[in-house]
RNA sequence: GUGGCUGUAGCUCAGUUGGUUAGAGCCCUGGAUUGUGAUUCCAGUUGUCGGGGGUUCAAGUCCCCUCAGCCACC
């Protein structure tokens, strides 16, 4: 496991049905798949750490090229020599593309055929994502993973509308992809650019999506448009036909999903890596992930519970403190409430990851995940 | 003792020349949250309007009495 693999290189270690279990190699270190990747938009995982985010257990963390453009701005990240050395992160490190603004941001942004014009929802300023300028502002910012621009397509898009919308997204994928191919370690060391599906619920435009993908030999692909608003068995039913499509030996990821629920449906389904804003911005809002299920530890009924969030779990909020402690905390408006509910959802998150990844490797899968369903189901309280 | 001010939700207060089922913020309770414009958002509970009487079609609002707190002067 110590030898150093080529940037790019997927390794998997074993199957059971659809679901896969391996290794992505990148310029910073192996990502174990599946894989969770907590969301750090600006530059850092909100309230944690560089320290704090390796305990979790987590290989990669994600940033935002329309954030991170924004602000600390991309020339003065190039002048750092990328957002890891400004940061101190010295992990893997994946950018989005902005593609999600797109969507997020629909109200301050235009979409033409050659790129996304954003109205800077700080100072009003015209930022243009395109093909050429996307790409370089994320050799700028220097991550191991860079995401094509692509436009996240809404969930209730028509057929014509879809379809415009993602031959747009492929269209500056093949761009991007040429741009690429000609040098893919122009800052500095090997970034691996992953191309990005759309196609919003309309299953064969998705397989459409998916094959003219996998023409363009990238290192990995990723299934976008989900999770925004769509009923759970769309966003199923969508990304089954995504994996039956998608080349087998290249990483798959599912960008923005989801609840502990979702990951196992979706690593069934075959897919190998998520990011999601879930676990820690719910901590923020009063809400913790448990192998028990989910509950607010906002709530009145654990005022005198003095239970850790979740016994089963080893991290530093659950090693600590009670969840008493820790809604008093939250109710009194105490930043550690927030910063040890993230730790916890991210290391809850990690946790899910790794059993998963076990239960892979060693065939017990179908039965793990059988029975972690069922738990999760149970709101916080250990029967 | 005299004069004045103030009494409206658990707290701090708003209530227009009297006019529908008396409001806000905070607190409290519940819910939401899916490639972060999030310490965010949504919803809900709580009232003898200090008490009594009067005027009026109608009083938190006007009048009288009374109680409590505060201030000033004796």
């Amino acid at each position: 496991m110590n030898e150093t693999k080529t940037p790019g290189t997927f390794d998997i270690a074993a199957k059971s049905g659809r679901a896969r279990t391996g290794v992505l190699h990148t310029s910073h270190g192996p990502i174990r798949t599946p894989a969770f990747m907590p969301v750090g938009t600006a530059g850092s995982v909100k309230s944690l750490s560089n320290p704090e985010i390796e305990a979790t257990g987590a290989d990669v963390i994600l940033g935002n090229t329309y954030h991170l453009w924004l602000r600390p701005g991309c020339n003065f990240l190039r002048d750092w020599g990328g957002l890891r050395n400004f940061s101190g992160w010295n992990k893997a490190l994946l950018t989005d593309s902005g593609g999600f603004q797109a969507w997020s941001l629909s109200s301050i942004r235009k979409i033409d055929d050659e790129g996304i014009t954003f109205r800077s929802h700080l100072d009003g300023a015209k930022l243009r994502f395109t093909s050429e300028t996307v790409l370089d502002a994320q050799r700028a910012i220097g991550a191991d993973i860079i995401m094509a621009l692509d436009e996240c397509t809404p969930s209730d898009a028509d057929i014509p509308t879809a379809t415009r919308s993602w031959e747009r997204t492929l269209s500056w994928t093949r761009t991007m992809a040429e741009l690429w191919h000609k040098d893919p370690t122009a800052h500095g060391h090997a970034q691996l650019l992953f191309g990005i599906a759309q196609g919003s619920l309309h299953a064969g435009l998705r397989e459409r999506s998916c094959r003219e993908l996998a023409e363009l030999d990238l290192p990995g692909l990723a299934i976008g448009g989900l999770s925004v608003g769509e009923p759970e068995p769309e966003m199923y039913r969508i990304a089954s036909v995504c994996t039956e499509v998608l080349p087998e030996h290249k990483p798959r990821y599912v960008m923005g999903v989801g609840t502990p629920r979702n990951l196992l449906e979706l690593i069934d389904l075959g897919v190998d890596m998520f990011d999601c804003v879930m676990p820690t911005r719910n901590a923020r809002n009063g809400m913790v992930f448990t192998w028990n299920g989910a509950f607010h530890y906002k709530a009145a009924k654990v005022a005198k519970d003095p239970r850790p969030f979740d016994p089963d779990c080893q991290c530093l909020a659950c090693r600590s403190h009670s969840r008493a402690y820790l809604r008093h905390l939250f109710v009194s408006n105490e930043i550690l409430a927030l910063r040890m509910a993230t730790i916890h959802n991210v290391h809850f998150y990690q946790d899910l990851m790794d059993a998963s990844r076990r239960a892979i490797a060693n065939g017990t899968w179908p039965e793990f995940k059988r029975t972690t369903l069922e738990r999760l189901e149970r709101k916080g309280e250990p029967l």
